[in-house]
RNA sequence: GUGACCGUAGCUCAGGUGGUUAGAGCACCGGGCUGUGGCCCCGGGGAUCGUGGGUUCAAAUCCCACCGGUCACCCCA
């Protein structure tokens, strides 16, 4: 048997209904913010994620799908859709429009991990960027946007963590302390932070490692090393933040893994979802687009990861669509004589169904129940020749006879909402 | 990439120390009710026991490899 390949998993009925609401949630909230529905190819030039996401990252060192095409051309399946999102920003000059773009975009990413709960190789992200704008109340409206799309899905008691990585004028000298720190520990540090100590020092901050933990209590912190503008940033988005009472917890160690952000950089986290704990997280970039060889416009955005908001959402009971009317047709003639009906029906946008198959009255009902139609319609040879239906109520089981003439209007009355 | 545990009908699981036709519940189909669903009773279909190799007279059971799953490391949404 072909099975699906590891870290691909199909979303089977009973659980696309759950995407299809948390995504509607998602878009109503996205449009309701003012952002504008962008949609992306999966595939992009490997190029583009080495200079957006950095060389030295883990997605790009060791995660990406990258593979030559049939002309020799490296492409890789996008693990993030930030680097997209920018490219055809620039491509189509979708900054020329207005001062400030707001884009959201929904879709799968690939990324090559071992997989374990919350963590697919193919996973799916909503995604919010704004575009022109360098004031802190967008850094604000972004993070409050995340937190309202998870609650509107029912997340409870998320997690919102918040820091501030500086921006090029102040991040370097911090950078320099903090690898001069590392280096003055070395010995005592574990493998991987050594090794961030020489390519990437703001990574160790983040490590898991509880001696490593310890030692960098002592570690020099970010806020110490924070030009006037980057503090004063800082604080009018935790203002706003106060302002529309959303609760928050600054974490000096909160790093990103991607190289391109700057300034404000969030996570927001839930219980109970184990190690891959993390249902959202974003933050700001402003040299993103430029490096990329757009226009020099700020940006900022984020990402909720699908599978964990699911994991952490809570949706209504029933989601699956309950049918209107079941038509059960005993015989071939009254099939024939009630298909047109049912057709009409449907195209008047009522959800009708019925059984091709010839199968027993018993059989027809059973189905119909299991479908939670309100009405089954039952047409027999013996309605045919009285030239009239049987209309059953499947909630109170009441039958009531409705003339053929007239059958496609009173069902149409009774039936639409 | 590393480690631990796991893999038996569509689903959830049972199958002491190897031993005859691999079971159950749910789901599905049919009958009881020759044209009336949900409850009940009866019957039926459905399993290359993850795959491949090995040990053995004999493997779902023991061994090895691979694949997949779960969780953790790592990384991140």
């Amino acid at each position: 048997m072909i099975k699906a390949i590891r870290g691909f998993k199909d979303i089977l009925p009973g659980e696309t209904e759950k995407w299809v609401y948390l995504e509607n949630l998602a878009r109503k909230f996205f449009l309701n913010y003012g952002f504008r529905e962008i949609r992306l190819p999966v595939l992009e030039k490997t190029e583009l994620f080495a200079r957006s996401i950095g060389e030295t990252t883990d997605i790009v060192e060791k995660e990406m799908y990258t593979f030559l095409d049939r002309s020799q051309e490296s492409l890789t399946l996008r693990p993030e859709a930030t680097a997209g999102i920018c490219r055809a920003v620039i491509e189509n000059g979708l900054y020329a429009q207005a001062k400030i773009l707001k884009l959201f975009t929904i879709g799968p990413m690939f990324r090559y991990e071992r997989p374990q709960k919350g963590r697919l190789r193919q996973f799916h992200q909503l995604n919010a960027e704004v575009f022109g704008s360098q004031v802190p109340g967008t850094d604000a409206e972004i993070i409050i946007l995340a937190c309202d799309i998870l609650e509107g899905g029912g997340a409870k008691k998320l997690k919102l963590e918040i820091n501030s990585l500086g921006c090029p004028k102040c991040r370097p000298a911090f950078r320099d302390a903090l690898q001069k720190f590392l280096k003055g520990l070395k010995d005592k540090l574990c493998e991987d932070c050594r090794r961030r100590a020489e390519k990437n020092p703001l990574r160790a901050l983040d490590c898991k490692n509880e001696t490593c933990q310890a030692l960098y209590n002592e570690a020099p912190l970010i806020e110490d090393f924070w030009c006037e503008e980057c503090r004063e940033h800082f604080l009018r988005v935790l203002n706003d933040l106060e302002i529309v009472g959303l609760s928050y917890q600054k974490n000096p160690r909160l790093v990103r893994g991607l190289d391109y952000y700057v300034r404000t950089t969030f996570e927001i986290k839930a219980p109970n979802l184990g190690a891959q704990d993390t249902v959202a997280a974003g933050g700001r970039y402003d040299g993103l687009l430029k490096a990329l060889g757009g226009p020099d416009l700020p940006g900022v955005g984020f990402a909720i990861g699908m599978e964990r908001f699911l994991l952490v959402a809570d949706l209504p009971e029933e989601l699956a669509i309950k049918i209107d009317l079941f038509v059960a047709a005993l015989g071939e003639p009254a099939r024939q004589r009630i298909l047109p009906l049912v057709h009409n029906l449907r195209k008047l946008g009522l959800a009708v169904d019925l059984d091709h198959e010839g199968r027993s009255l018993k059989a027809q009902l059973k189905q119909a129940n299991r479908l939670k139609a309100r009405y089954t319609l039952i047409v027999g040879e013996n309605e045919l020749s009285e030239n009239k239906a049987l209309l059953r109520d499947m909630e109170s089981g009441v039958q009531e006879e409705i003339p053929l003439q007239s059958l496609e209007d009173s069902l149409f009355k009774r039936l639409k909402r």
